[in-house]
DNA sequence: TTAAAAATATGACATTTATCAGCTTTTTTT
DNA sequence: AAAAAAAGCTGATAAATGTCATATTTTTAA
């Protein structure tokens, strides 16, 4: 079950892709996998984490309580993508938690191993430096958005990162399913507002909706609406 | 006028001071100075930065022009604090805009000189690393709370943050001056929003206002309302 | 398979926030 | 110092969003 980082393909996808074959083989001797079930936890806000995860299969929500006490996703991670680097850097307990959206295939890479790495080869810690200036920059687009679109500009704003990450075909469904509840909680709604949008999208033929099943039928529409017309 | 890095006091405030003393002496050589007057621009959103500042003296605002046409405050910085270091890292222009609140005293350091040293000096560029993923931390958190924070909640908190980031003395204001239209800018509302629950914070004690000076009678009760009760 | 629980959906209403207009005060310019 | 411009303030109103109640559908568990 264990299978060796060398071969994996998920790995191309991120950072780990800089290591050299020594390296890697080092790492792949002392990563653990595990699976994760639909709605469990990979890590819990405020618990040290002590390593880095890296997305073998699945889609995983990462939150934050608010001291209101409802839960916002800041960001959902798929299949290549790693998640945990803060850990590597600062000796302080995560600020985030992250929960499978479905079955969950991850590998874990302990601190101790991977952080020689960043010490010594210049390129993964380039590559690592990368990635996180590519989140802020996000993070700096999503306050933004937040502070100045409404519920609706978000909601069509995020039904065109889900289409962007998750679509297989042009026609098809997205391929994740998340509820509505999780949907209210990208755009920070309350779920009725998430739904009655939902509805009225579908209505206007912006969307289908089958269930959990999402179908984006007018991105171009969605894309004016996100931008507030 | 443009003096030495190697003497600076600001420089021991952020990830310069990993420096070596001949990678300073270095720096210092390349560098240059420049003054930037209240409401003048430091550089503009979707420019090429090609290099670091370093705040020597004043308050910068950064800003992000939203797709509804308005400037949102994604941060204060301050003297010590270095700005565009994305810039070192990624090719790209910048998202983000820097405008003087007072006037400015910066130092620019030319990418060409500084990355040298983000692949030579790795205590630089954990440093850097550090910044970033910290950076990256309290962008979550303000993520969650516009998402989730009224903006009454929004500006109490945006008050504290002020506080702890321009006191000087406990009953004396604050040290920066911000417009109404800064302080709406910072939480992500309409300005004459932000001017009413000014008016009804200094009504109820909060906090007291003499034109643009700000001080805080009562941060105990700013953090009740900013937590939601 | 059926009962119970959870999620989804919708209406009615309350609250929050934005917008517009008009006025006052402060700052800048002449 | 006076005039003009900008910033600050307040009220009235409209629009957006949240909350609560309740019905329906879907999922889960017995």
């Amino acid at each position: 079950m264990s299978s060796k980082c060398e071969q994996c393909i998920v790995r191309q996808l991120n950072s780990l892709n800089e290591l050299s074959k020594d390296e890697l083989i080092r790492i792949s001797a002392c990563k653990t996998s595990q699976f994760v079930k639909k709605g469990e936890t990979l890590f819990e806000e405020g618990k040290y984490i002590n390593g880095v995860f890296c997305i073998k299969d699945g889609v995983c929500k990462v939150t934050k309580m608010s001291s209101n006490g409802r839960d916002q996703i800041v960001k959902l991670i798929k299949k290549g993508d790693l998640i945990g680097e803060r850990s590597l850097i600062s000796d302080e307990p995560s600020n985030l938690k992250a929960t499978a959206v479905n079955n969950l295939e991850v590998c874990f890479i302990p601190k101790e191993e991977i952080v020689k790495d960043l010490k010594q080869n210049s390129n993964f810690t380039m590559s690592i430096l990368k990635e996180l200036a590519s989140s802020l920059k996000e993070a700096d687009n999503v306050i933004v958005d937040m502070a100045q679109k409404t519920v609706k500009q978000r909601l069509a704003e995020t039904l065109l990162h889900l289409r962007e990450n998750f679509a297989v075909s042009d026609d098809g469904p997205l391929d994740i399913q998340l509820s509505r509840e999780d949907i209210a909680s990208i755009i920070g709604t309350a779920t009725e507002s998430a739904i009655r949008l939902l509805s009225s999208f579908k209505k206007e033929k912006l969307i289908n909706l089958k269930g959990k099943e999402i179908y984006i039928l007018n991105p171009k529409k969605l894309q004016r609406i996100a931008e507030g017309f």
